[in-house]
DNA sequence: TCTGGGGTCCTAGGACCC
DNA sequence: TCTGGGGTCCTAGGACCC
């Protein structure tokens, strides 16, 4: 039996994660904004009619929005985890054998399911999680991964079901004939460029081509895409597997100068990557630290710099961590510039349960890993930032605009929908 | 004034070894 | 003119994703 994955995409996620605790949005025109609310991220169908484009600068489009009576929202990430976590787990309630891919999106393995049609499936599971979560969805079925991608993208095209059907090669064929190669999954602009000079431009000529051709020149991923295309599905599900590597970083609210400053959202940042750390129950074993001025402004001094630095041992100790990246943070920051925004990654992610002391190091000392899990708990029951390191400062003069949120409906004692 | 944040994978090339 | 060759490991950087 051929492999059926079903790519299920939620349709505008942002923007209709504000609609569910606020009605009165629906049909109306939204847009999400990025942190420090830079960017728009999220649109909702009527804003898109509207022209607004995607990752457009807040300030540059703030009169489009306006002009059209545009509902602005800043990212609310609790609300929209929150969400996520209830429709990936209403998706698996019918198909356990799923990827959770982004956010907003996951492939479910169709084809192992008691030889029900894949459509009428999907349709069942559309109707079940617009119901339990109030998330609407859109559903592409296909034979690769690759190809539900570009399922998926009819299905939203479509005014009326939001579900599409690609398993038959006469239907990909027309349909990939035109598809322009940038719509592709996995073909930016760099490879798109690339593809157009040797006169490749749809995604049909693409998948007519020698693969091994595309392998010279696009890497060992360019060539899966052509097998995928041809229905030869390469890339399977994959499993949540723990992250390698965590970063967190932020632009300041303000443009900063003094080190103090960068310090204290260094520490807050490090702080913050430690929780997740700790959450996949891993340790790190090194640090990255970096900061940057912003390069839009061209009139001011541009510098940007990075520093690493080993670990004595694995540690998911927030003392440890923040110490260190303060350490690399003296090591590159110079005077006389103006800092927009600095981070700090964590780097050689090991499980916490297999981790083997070299005979030559210290012990690392297990009461202050003990400390850090404490401080999550505690945290974790009261409301985020109970508790926190002295480092972390009170001042948070660099803290992030986001002006336009709205309630943490479903994570926030406080912050819950009040019904009269 | 204001331009996101968080990831993964692959490759080329340098360092080092015998 | 020619300056060993071949292997492994590591890292930086570039490509992509949402």
């Amino acid at each position: 039996m051929p492999v059926i994955f079903s790519l299920v995409d939620c349709n505008n996620f942002y923007a209709s994660c504000e609609r569910i605790f606020n009605p009165n949005l629906s049909n109306k025109p939204i847009v999400v904004l990025s942190n420090n609310d830079g960017c728009i991220i999220a649109r909702s169908n009527e804003a898109k009619k509207l022209g607004i484009p995607m990752g457009a600068p807040y300030h540059q489009t703030e009169y489009l929005l306006k002009k059209n009576k545009v509902s602005v929202f800043s990212s609310n990430y609790q609300l929209y985890g929150d969400i996520s976590r209830r429709v990936m787990s209403s998706l698996s309630m019918f198909v356990p054998e799923m990827e959770v891919y982004s956010i907003d999106e996951a492939f479910l393995r169709l084809d192992k399911h008691y030889g029900r049609d894949p459509s009428s499936l999907a349709s069942d599971i559309q109707l079940k999680v617009l119901k339990w979560t109030g998330i609407p969805t859109s559903h592409g079925i296909a034979p690769t991964k690759t190809l539900a991608k570009v399922a998926n993208k009819i299905a939203k095209r479509s005014n009326s079901k939001n579900i599409f059907d690609l398993t038959n090669f006469d239907t990909q064929t027309k349909i990939l004939a035109r598809l322009p190669i940038e719509d592709i999954w996995g073909i930016s602009s760099g490879w798109s460029k690339k593809l157009h000079n040797i006169g490749i431009k749809n995604a049909l000529q693409l998948r007519e081509t020698d693969p091994s051709f595309i392998r010279n020149h696009l890497s060992v991923i360019g060539e899966r895409i052509v097998y995928e295309l041809r229905g030869i599905s390469c890339i399977g599900l994959d499993k949540i597997m723990p992250k390698k590597n965590i970063l967190s970083s932020k632009s300041f609210g303000k443009l900063i100068t003094e080190l103090e400053e960068i310090e204290e959202a260094l520490a807050n940042y490090a702080f913050r990557a430690c929780q997740k750390l700790r959450n996949q129950n891993s340790k790190a074993r090194g640090i990255y630290v970096f900061i940057k001025t912003n390069k839009y402004r061209m009139n001011d001094p541009q510098y940007r710099n990075s520093a690493t630095k080993e670990l004595p041992y694995p540690s998911s100790d927030s003392s440890l961590i923040i110490k260190t990246a303060k350490l690399l943070l003296r090591e590159i920051y110079q005077q006389g510039f103006k800092y927009q925004k600095c981070g700090i990654m964590l780097l050689d992610l090991v499980d916490s349960d297999y981790i083997q002391n070299n005979l030559f190091e210290k012990i690392p000392p297990r009461k202050k890993e003990y400390l850090s899990s404490i401080i999550d708990t505690i945290n974790q029951s009261t409301g985020n930032e109970s508790i926190f390191y002295a480092s972390q400062g009170i001042k948070r003069s660099w803290k992030m605009r986001c002006s336009k949120r709205s309630q943490r409906y479903t994570t926030q004692w406080k912050e819950l929908v009040k019904a009269y």
